[in-house]
DNA sequence: CGTTCAATTGAGTCTGTTCAACAGCGGTGG
DNA sequence: CCACCGCTGTTGAACAGACTCAATTGAACG
């Protein structure tokens, strides 16, 4: 329950903690709202993201179970957020989680940590949405998700989608028809199968991931 | 000198502290280096970029004076680091930074903050990067480098850019030919100014500011 | 004043987009 | 039970923005 907060205060973390449930499509919390909450996924996916003017969307980020959302927010977010799926969430107030932090410096090392992760990963989109090919960007995306599901214990090399295609194209920089058209493209050329539209097999790891070129 | 570390222990940080130069295109480390030093740079413009197999190069950031750099390193680094010009960078050895840092938790806290600062400034690039317009990126690049100036005291609306049309294209997901068209439109529609190459002026920021979009 | 490298400009091409039609699937109600 | 509807995803054809390749201009430096 609320996974990931390494060791003990569980019960501190109780006295604090409220669970709140989402619905698909549903919104966690937009882009500039005041950011007195912190949230862990226990279950379900979401999706971070932010929007121009004329509503060209660009996902940042999907957010999978055991997650963190909302820690970088100084005080607004810096990003909106929507349930994928039915997602349960564990929010917290900052303030309170603060008072806890503070009796706990290595937990503030390891939120550092995270948050470095997070800049690395950050880092790898940059390079797939300013010079890969459509694609590269979709043969990444693909393997990023294996090894995702793989951490979560999925031995063979098949896994399934959380997210539309239209979430995959606003993540990637691409249209929904420029993702379905790789989709299908990867299939023809074999290095991938796909079962249904939203699970994805790969028959030949290596080989996908030569595609993803860097 | 290695400005920025807010207060005091000055004294405990120069016993620590080598300096170290780097002329212009010279490499301070290589994505995948292990990652011993930290640096904090309090002369000159330093680029950070990753890079795919057959040369093609993402520049995720450009570092100014006051700047740090490696800090997010876990055990190696995850992207390069060159200097732009000619520069000068106060080095640590993480190691022993760690020990100063145990005994001051304020800095730590203000470490994260700045990780959280670079990890909006991703975000907001990955933006630019995935759903904006050569002219939009333009724009939106240019006002982030008045931004900068006008932090650093420039009270007009003009600057001296430090990187070339090369570093600029590979900043934005785009090639030097478009950067330069882009600019040359810009300039025809008197969004900006180009005194020289390396000088733009801002006749109307919140015109220019329109441009950008989001 | 010539060399060299960066930046600009031009012409043609191509990758990915746009616009549009169609297929698949689940849900709903007659 | 199945016709109908709405939504997601796929496929096709034409278009456009940015790229590639090539030539020219400009600026810095010896």
């Amino acid at each position: 329950m609320c996974s990931a907060i390494d060791t003990g205060r569980i019960d501190a973390l109780d006295r604090i903690v409220t669970h709140v449930q989402f619905r698909p499509g549903q919104t966690v919390f937009d882009e500039g709202d005041l950011a007195p909450y912190v949230y862990n996924i226990s279950r379900g996916h979401v999706r971070l993201f932010k929007l121009l003017q004329d509503g060209r969307r660009q996902i940042t980020g999907f957010l999978n179970p055991g997650d963190f959302l909302g820690l970088a927010a100084r005080k607004t977010y810096a990003y909106s957020a929507e349930a994928i799926s039915d997602a349960d969430l564990c929010r917290f107030k900052v303030t309170e989680l603060e008072e806890l932090l503070t009796e706990m410096p290595p937990v503030r090392e390891r939120l550092y940590e995270m948050a470095n992760d997070e800049l690395a990963a950050a880092q790898e989109q940059m390079l797939c949405l300013g010079r890969k090919t459509a694609k590269e960007r979709v043969a990444s995306f693909l393997i990023g998700q294996l090894r995702h599901a793989a951490d979560c214990g999925a031995g063979d090399a098949a896994f399934d989608l959380a997210m539309s295609r239209s979430d995959i194209a606003d993540y990637l920089g691409l249209t929904i028809e420029t993702v379905s058209r790789t989709f299908t493209a990867l299939r023809e050329e074999g290095l991938i199968g796909l079962p249904t539209t939203h699970r994805v097999s790969i028959p030949d790891v290596a080989a996908l991931e030569f595609a993803t070129e860097g």
